[in-house]
Formats: C-alpha cells, structure tokens, sequence
DNA sequence: GCCGAACATTAACTTAGGTTATCACAGTCG
DNA sequence: CGACTGTGATAACCTAAGTTAATGTTCGGC
C-alpha cells in the first residue's frame, strides 16, 4: 500500500531537519502496513511487542480501564505519529492502543529501530524527541484535567486537535475531521458524556465551533483557544506562539474550506 | 560534595544491569551539584537550559500554572530521578520544577550526556528508558486525574509515592518521609486543599494510613492499594506485582521504624 | 513564654458536574 | 419496511467537590 506524502517525514521535519539519505532511511523503517477498522485494538494492555507502530492514517488513541471499569484515554494518536516507541524499551505494555477512525498502521521492527539508532544517530534523535514531544503533552493534559472546568477541558482539546493536525497538513482551513462520539470526548476529558453535550452546546453558543457530521470547524480561533487557555507552547517548533489556524482571525477569505457549509 | 551511595545508579540498577565501566562513566556525569531550600524553582517555565538535572537528596515537582493562577503539578521527582532530558532536544521549557524539601541536584551538562550517547549506547538506552519510565506515570496521572474519586486519588498518590522510593531504597519499613504540605496535595491531585484534607481524615478513619510530622505510614497496604486502585506495573521492572512495601500484609514485625510512634 | 506565619482542621453553604431517564434521529440489518 | 442500535440532545434530580471563613496547632525567632 502506497501512502504518498509520508506524514511522519512531514511532522518529523517539522522537529528537524533531514538529508535525502536519511529520509530514505526513514522510509524504509516500515514493510508491513496494516488496516483497521474503527474501534479497534491495535495493541493491548499485556502484551509484549515486538515491533513500535506509526500511524499512517485515521485517527487512534491510548487508553486506559481503571479496575471499576471507567476509561481514560490518555492521549489521541494522529497520523504521523509512532506509538509504541516505549515497546522497544519496556517490557510489557500498561495500557492500550486503539483506533477511532479506520486506520492505517505500519509496523517497524524493534530490530530496525535499533539499527537504525546505531546509523543514524539523527534519526534515532528525532525518534527519541518525538516521545519527549508526547511526554509534553501528556503534562498538558494533566494540567486540562487537574485544574480546568468541563467548558475549557473540552475547548482546550478541540485546539490541540486542531494544532496537532495542522502540523501534519491534515486540516482544511479552519476544519479538521473529528471523527469522534461524545463518549469519546469524554473518556479523554474525564467528564460524563451528559455534561460533554452541555458543554459543546455552550461552545456552540458562543460561535466559537461548529460541529457536526465529523467535521469540526473552529470559528473563532482565538476565541476558542482563551477559552481553553490553549498555548501552543507545549507543542514546540510545530506552532510557534499561540498558533492561529491561519495567517490572521479572519482567515477563511483566501481558502476553501469545501465542506464547511 | 560527595553523595556516597548514588540513588541514580540504585535506580538505573533496578532498570537495566550495568558494568563496572559503565556505572564509573555514569557517577562521572556530572561534576557541579547544587543545594536548594525548599520551595525554590529549580528552572523555570521558558527557560533555555543547558544543563540536565539530577536530583541526589529532597523531593521536588514538575508544575505548571494555569492562565487564571491555578497550579498542577504533574509529577514528583524523587532521589534518582534525572529530571531535565526533555531539554537536551526540546528547546524551551513549557513548565517548571521548582523543590518541594530541601534538595541537593546534580546539574549534568548537554554536552556530557550527547558524549556519553555516543561513548556508551547502554547508558544513553538508560536514560531514554528513564524518559519512557516517566511517560509511563504521566499517562497513570491522567487516570487518576480524570476518572478517579478524591479519596481514591489520594489513596493511589500515595502509593506510588511509597512505591517510588522504595526503589531507591528510600522508604523506612512502612515509612517514607513525606515533605509536603496539603496545598501541594491537592496541586498534584486536582483537588482543593479542604477537599484533600477531608479525604486525608477519611484514610485515616479507615485505619489506611498514618500521616503526621513529615512522615507517611501505610499501616495496610493493601488496602490503600485498593482504595487508590494501584497497581505497580507501570512503574515497570522496579515493582513486579502490587508492590507490598515487605513480604507480606503484616510487615513490620521484624523491621523497626524508629519514628513511627 | 510570646508572636506571627504557615499549616491543618472543621463547619456551612454553593455549584459544577454526575446520574438516570426520555426522546429524536440516522444508519443498518434482517 | 420495521426493529434495532448507536449517537446526540434535554430535563430533573443528586452528590462530590469547591468556596469561604473561622478556629486550632505547630514551630521558629526573639
């Protein structure tokens, strides 16, 4: 399976910059690609892996089930990123991989990601600050969920989606594909589904998104990332300051949407 | 100044054997230590640091604020813990680590541990494996953050915080000291300081712990265990199962505390 | 032994968010 | 085509946790 414009590559080379030879070198980490369908396990708590994955397309996420059962999701996976860096180095998986959307996934072999750190010390560099990348952003959701209200968790991951998509040039103007239930925002908000419902109706009822059938659309994006206290900050190179979807607020005039209406 | 037994290399031990060689390459990291009172920051959010850290004696935190002036904290960093990888590749700091006891730290200059990752790739697995260890309880916090009770995320703050040190060799029988105030409680744990006292009454009424003078007694593990739902494994090889901090239940029998009465 | 500062404790009251339940709607499976 | 299922939207009600404020307690400094 061809996949194009890798996104990996694109988000690496956002964190650093590569010579043609080490791109080869990145491309050719993986030789297995594997389909799945939405709300599917790619790894689970337990196992022991023998290969690290990358997202090559959809959407997927860490989560967790506490012994009452209730789950957490502790982190989205987007395209581009590898997600199993922590196989390589310890032992047995603590929690779970699991898709959203439908997804494509590659599987690199330990064994190559550990050659691969003995040629290329840049590369196995970038692998390395992709999972200090990751650590930031769990940080920032410990924050989200410590010490913000239902409204500002929720607007405040709606940013970060957005940011994280537009990093690897999956967004479409001020729209992202957001193909995720309410229960799923509130897995990864620590909220009841009733309330993430109240929630998005009240951010609606500010004019700060639009959402619906998959697609969510950020209208204000200032507004909206005051409202989640949303720095960029934590996401490092990718956004340099507080990361407008666009040039400016009124960014819309130059660029089709095409789906937004 | 020199720190005897080095709760760095106990810790590293516990991760992954090492060689004579190697352990001498380790204690030779830093050359620079540095003494902090409590409640000082030891960097600060934006800063550009050059040097990583290792903290050798106290108890200190990473922590963010909020835009309207709440603090989180999110995550302790105990003896052992080598605390500022992040900045070796990420350039700006997005939070801060400020001691919560008194503290002696280490200071580990960049150029060192990029040698040293050449020199030694065993060692420089090592601290990537550190960073992993970290994201491991990053990704715990959220759980606890996002779909435990105030009682229970007490309960299971505790707990690592007990687990962790007896890594280090830290604890004393059913004891570790405890240094901190209940305002950074309930920074750590997403509550209010009336709320964390309330629940604190509450482990106690159940005979759980002891909680006095600086000092933290688990008078039953497995209870707290039960109570804040922990389970070791994602601290990884240090705790196999659910960490009992003695052989059995009723451990104290032939250790003395010496400071629990 | 007194003073002030920082902590811990407790009570009274408020509120954000959880729970339960119902209804509407769209997709899909027979 | 109707039954079923997953999802979203609301309402009514309840509770865990926040807020404010007052009262102890401990401890270092003098």
């Amino acid at each position: 399976m061809l996949v194009g414009e890798n996104p990996m590559l694109r988000k690496l080379r956002a964190l650093e910059p590569f010579s043609e030879e080490e791109q080869r070198l990145l491309t050719s980490l993986y030789t297995r690609t594997v389909h799945l369908g939405p709300r599917q396990d790619v790894v689970r708590e337990g196992d022991r892996a023998r290969e690290c994955s990358l997202l090559l397309s959809g959407l997927a996420c860490r989560y967790a089930m506490t012994a009452d059962g209730k789950r957490q999701i502790t982190a989205f996976i987007v395209p581009g990123d590898i997600f199993d860096i922590q196989s390589l180095l310890l032992e047995v998986m603590d929690h779970s991989v699991g898709t959203i959307a439908p997804s494509t996934v590659a599987m690199i072999p330990h064994e190559t990601l550990i050659q691969i750190s003995n040629d290329s010390p840049r590369v196995s560099r970038a692998v390395w600050k992709e999972s200090l990348f990751e650590a930031a952003v769990f940080r920032e959701w410990i924050v989200n969920l410590g010490r913000r209200s239902a409204y500002q968790r929720i607007a405040h991951v709606m940013c970060e989606f957005y940011a994280r998509h537009k990093l690897v040039d999956l967004v479409d103007g001020d729209s992202v594909a957001w193909p995720m239930t309410q229960t799923e925002i509130a897995d990864a908000t620590g909220l009841s589904v009733v309330h993430v419902n109240r929630s998005i109706q009240a951010l609606r009822g500010e004019g700060l998104i639009r959402l619906a059938a998959g697609v969510l659309t950020i209208q204000n994006w200032s507004g909206l990332a005051e409202a989640g206290q949303f720095e960029g900050r934590y996401l490092q190179g990718g956004f340099p300051k507080s990361a407008p979807p666009l040039s400016g607020e009124r960014g819309t005039d130059g660029i089709r949407t095409g789906r937004t209406g």
